[in-house]
RNA sequence: GCCUCUGUAGCUCAGUGGAUAGAGCAGCGGUCUUCUAAACCGUUGGUCGGGAGUUCGAAUCUCUCCAGGGGCGCCA
């Protein structure tokens, strides 16, 4: 389906050009026009102010322009009629048959309602989450957690074929600290002496959750590690620490089709190509400092053994980078650039990263990276997701994992509900800061609007289980006898497209739960108003809006499943 | 200091260069013998942080100033 925005935006193009093959306007290349939806009843079902923007150009007044417009306008079965208004819009109004069969077409298509075809045949990835096995997901994590999601939701609907894949590192000294922080649990399970580090000890991870692992790990094996170091233990706790950040993850619906593990990069020597292909293109130097220091700087280092920097002042940096510490070690970024070039040369056309706002320096790096590898760093769209402050009786919640004193996304979904976690992070920018008050979350959870829109779920199911306990069906329903108020309502209905194309093309996946909302506050009006089995309703209306109400169900099941949210049948 | 994000109703936030800036919550006053009142109806509430500029038209674009968050590591 095309959104009807660009419908509209056909014909006006069409109709421009064959007023300038009649003489009625002059020849001048004619930009994109813009179609909004009209705010106003009297304004018509969609308008474009395409006439004013062409006045300079076309040296005319907006008015004759607009009418020059309208005059060559081809048909076409959606509209009903397109006039002019001061000081040069087009308002154009939606032919009432095509509108009325359009509930039909939305009763059909149910959850593919809406979609688009703007990537078609097109790969897109979105990696998100992407937390090391450490311990259970923490409530930082849900916002990207959630808009990562949601942002493959829509690109789906948006035509494209979508993956999901989460990128880890269980290689690094965090891991093995984990193992050792599993291996001291082990062992006081056991009840051998050994020393549990206080809160002092920054390698140890204080959590609960490794008491429960190592409990697992005697049931299992008994005492079969007692002499085991800390390899064994790493590796059990990797395995489930990932058990249980795919369950918290599947609570919110949400499913990764790939894990992609850091150190892959390493086995297959992908790091050291990129190393060696960086080289070759100029961009690396050795030394103990970086280029350019100046002489009392380099003379303080230079007993320091030389590391690799990558110059990626060339692309704008405002300071080169280390890709291979004094030790030989690589840092972070070499890895993150060889997966980034892995990504591209795994053929997405689309590549969506959605990353905290503190790796913003870290991600343009890589961006620069791949530039030197000659590669196109324009495929890759980054997400970046603001602080998300946790507020709890009004004092920010201090987290910290490897204490233990975190807020697990677990405890969130738990203090709320799925729905409610899901709808409240997604419905904000990601660009926007947010508190999330632990309290507000949890006391005033009735208050969301999450249930507003999944009452009016609920409601369209009510009407449906009345109409089957009545044996009263909706075979044959004359959609013509339609109140003007349904169909209005089926208009808005019709933006879905509008709304899927704009969240897709901007990565902005918190315009469709505005969007759901919005729908939800013109249906409960409505519903009091336009009733089925209320005193004094003709049956053949009663039949046109039972129809009605049952196309409303499928628009918010869609919308609800579009946000990885539950449709509730009772409530 | 440099980079970046944010500033819109009492609160939380939408808003794609277009017509009279919106929603939810909170507040105030009403409405259930009805397909679920988790709802509806009415109502209060705004120098879109300040200033200048571009434009026929600016909450939206540019500049500048103010305020707040984040980042500027041979950590990941």
């Amino acid at each position: 389906m095309k959104p009807l925005s660009e419908q509209h935006a056909d014909l006006v193009v069409s109709a421009i050009q064959a007023a300038q093959q009649a003489g009625d306007l002059p020849a001048f290349d004619i930009p994109e026009v813009p179609i909004n939806p009209s705010k106003r009843i009297e304004q018509g079902d969609f308008a474009s102010p395409v006439a004013m923007a062409l006045a300079r150009v076309a040296k005319m007044k907006p008015l004759d322009i607009a009418n020059a417009i309208v005059a060559h306008l081809p048909a076409a079965d959606f509209i009903e009629s397109a006039e002019v208004s001061p000081p040069g819009f087009i308002n154009f109004r939606l032919s009432k048959l095509w509108l009325i069969d359009q509930i039909n077409v939305l009763i059909e298509q149910g959850d593919t309602f809406g979609n688009l075809d703007i990537g078609h045949g097109k790969r897109a990835q979105v990696e998100f989450v992407s937390a090391n096995p450490t311990g259970p997901l923490h409530v930082g994590r849900s916002r990207g957690a959630i808009v990562g999601d949601a942002v493959a939701r829509i690109l789906e609907a948006a035509g494209f074929e979508v993956q999901r894949e989460y990128y880890f590192n269980n290689a690094g000294v965090q891991m093995k600290n984990l193992g050792e922080s599993l291996r001291v649990r082990y062992l006081e399970a056991l009840g051998q002496p050994v020393e549990i580090p206080d809160e002092s000890a920054s390698w140890f991870y204080q959590g609960e959750y490794l008491k429960d692992i190592a409990q697992q790990l005697i049931e299992e094996q008994g005492d079969a590690l007692l002499d085991a170091d800390w390899q064994p233990f790493k590796v059990y706790a990797e395995a489930a620490m990932f058990k249980v950040i795919k369950e918290t993850l599947a609570r919110v619906d949400i499913h990764h089709d790939a894990f992609f593990n850091e150190n892959s990069l390493f086995e297959n020597n992908a790091i050291w190509d990129v190393l060696d292909a960086l080289d070759k293109g100029g961009y690396i130097y050795k030394s103990p400092v970086r280029e350019g220091e100046s002489e009392d700087v380099i003379e303080k280092n230079k007993d320091l053994a030389p590391a690799t920097w990558f110059r990626s002042t060339r692309f704008g940096d405002s300071e080169d980078r280390v890709l291979v510490k004094s030790d030989g070690a690589p840092t972070y970024t070499l890895p993150d650039i060889a997966y980034h070039k892995n990504k591209i040369e795994r053929g997405f056309d689309l590549l969506v990263n959605v990353l905290g706002a503190d790796h913003y320096t870290q991600h343009q790096v890589v961006k620069y990276g791949i530039q030197a590898l000659g590669l196109d760093a324009s495929k890759i769209n980054v997400i970046l997701i603001q602080m998300v402050r946790m507020v709890r009786d009004g004092k920010e919640v201090k987290i910290s994992t490897r204490r233990g004193t975190y807020e697990t996304l677990d405890d969130l979904i738990d203090a709320t509900s799925a729905d409610a976690v899901r709808y409240t992070l997604a419905a904000r920018n990601p660009n926007s800061q947010m508190d999330f008050d632990m309290d507000l979350a949890i006391r005033r959870s009735n208050d969301n609007p999450v249930y507003y829109i999944q009452y009016a779920h609920v409601r369209c199911a009510g009407i449906l289980r009345e109409a089957q306990t009545r044996g009263f069906s909706d075979d044959g329903a004359d959609l013509s006898l339609l109140d003007e108020e349904a169909l209005r309502f089926m208009r808005k209905c019709l933006e879905l497209p509008d709304q899927i194309r704009f969240a897709a093309e901007t990565l902005s996946p918190h315009t469709i739960p505005h969007f759901a909302l919005e729908i939800a506050n013109q249906f409960h009006p409505m519903y009091d108003r336009v009733r089925v089995f209320g005193e004094g309703v003709d049956p053949e209306l009663a039949k046109a809006r039972l129809r009605f109400y049952r196309a409303v169900q499928a628009m918010f099941k869609r919308m609800l499943k579009l946000m990885g949210m539950s449709a509730p049948e009772f409530m």
